[in-house]
DNA sequence: CCGGGAAACTCGTATAGACGAGTGGACAGG
DNA sequence: CCTGTCCACTCGTCTATACGAGTTTCCCGG
């Protein structure tokens, strides 16, 4: 096994009270922060980092696992660990809802990823009638039962978003709402053509660790939080008549609002 | 020591694929949303779990870092491996900058956490002049010195966010708001006294894993990502006034916005 | 020249043991 | 009763070893 080239990492200081895993891994993540490795570069890898240290392959790995839960690098499996690349983001601008984007016929998803030069995709589509769950059915004013329409967003094929709408089943049922595909301008131009004219949006923002489940629906690496936003819809005599609960990829995203000074 | 109450926790599949340590944290992750176990209780030290489920020590810890990595719990030495409580959240509502709330003499921060019956404080006030890093120079019209006022928020004696406000020094500069305290209705009153008439904020949202520095400063729990807001001021003439860059604690906040459907 | 396969390298999983350090309760002595 | 000590229990750090599984390289045989 070739030796580290020198210089790269330095040593560990003895007499420091700090835990010998989080020195190495301060030095990797200084190391990364100023360049010496970049975006997708191999770190050294266990053995060679055994060497170097003189520690055993368990401190190094735990060094290793801190740089993952910073997201700062991911592991491959027979490959090494790589210094974890940016993703391109989406930006979500605060007026991408504006009466003047529906007008098209593509979905906003498609219009804007393809400004972008994305490919952008829709899969997992799926629409179906439901009882909505005791947050979902408040935020509509308590319909017994709705319309969930769920859908994953990819970008380049990565997927960046998962999304469930609901809709009160009274509104949407025999309408084009309720098929896979509801035409142009999307689910918001067949609810205005339904006599319910949008007046506003709401929008509730978190951002927390993804659950197992969205690890896997959104290839999400370690380190990598989501965000949870939460959209309800609201015509001009003030009835909720949409709420669009979606989880996105948070290292996909940027969100940008515009507020009034007034 | 005492055995498990029998029933709390499974038994391990020696035939799954899934490795030992996944099917650990998966029972106590169960078991934890299922309720057996709730918010700040102490779960099965390791030893019992070693015990409970004949595995090595480093196999149950390797179970309860995937826990915490999830933010579902966190470890205290000597102590033991609680659930994680979830505290209290701030709403930010977008309306929070409105004309109306700088009319009287408190921060927006503190009128609002005290109207949520919290005990709201500022910490680590500091106004210097400084270089702006070239992003701020851009957001701000590209001025070569700025006001730069840090300070840290804390709700109940936890802090809850890191902010530091730029201002380009020709604007700032021998005004109330190069001044630790810049009188009622904040920098914002001042700005406008001073005939900059605000028209409307922009806000930046992104969602990522705390660097260390961060978690010392907000006192991150693992597991715990951060908001990162940038929002920047601008007057009515079109001008960028301010831009303030803020860190804050992700599971002490949502945010919400209105917007328009026009 | 090409294809296949072994070898060498990567990280993943798991065991067993040792010592350290923070916490809290029991207990003995004042 | 109070106090201080000790001990048992907790998690934190670290070593050494073993085997499995995915990837890459390189060499050998056809």
């Amino acid at each position: 096994m070739a030796a580290l080239p020198s210089g790269l990492l330095g040593a560990l200081d003895p007499t420091s009270d700090r835990a010998v895993f989080r020195q190495i891994a301060d030095q990797l993540r200084e190391a990364i922060d100023k360049g010496r490795f970049r975006e997708g570069d191999k770190l050294p890898s266990e053995a060679e980092l055994v060497d170097h240290y003189s520690v055993s392959r368990m401190t190094v790995r735990n060094s290793l696992s801190i740089l993952q839960g910073e997201g700062l690098v991911h592991s491959e499996h027979g490959k090494g660990v790589f210094v974890r690349p940016r993703p391109p983001v989406r930006r979500l601008a605060s007026d991408r809802f504006a009466r003047r984007h529906r007008e098209q016929g593509k979905s906003a998803f498609t219009v804007e990823a393809e400004a972008a030069g994305s490919r952008p995709e829709v899969d997992r589509l799926e629409v179906k009638e439901e009882r909505p769950s005791a947050d979902i059915s408040a935020r509509l004013g308590g319909p017994r039962r709705v319309l969930a329409r769920r859908r994953r967003y990819l970008l380049d094929h990565r997927p960046v978003e998962f999304a469930v709408s609901y809709i009160p089943l009274d509104l949407a049922r025999d309408t084009p709402i309720a098929e896979p595909n509801p035409g142009p301008g999307g689910i918001y131009a067949r609810l205005e053509e339904l006599g319910h004219r949008l007046d506003h949006f709401e929008e509730e923002i978190r951002s927390r660790m993804p659950t197992p489940s969205e690890v896997k629906t959104l290839q999400l690496a370690s380190g990598v939080p989501v965000i949870h936003l939460i959209r309800t819809a609201y015509d001009t005599e003030g009835r909720a008549v949409e709420v669009c609960d979606t989880v996105m990829a948070a290292d996909a995203y940027v969100l940008s609002y515009q507020l009034p000074a007034t």
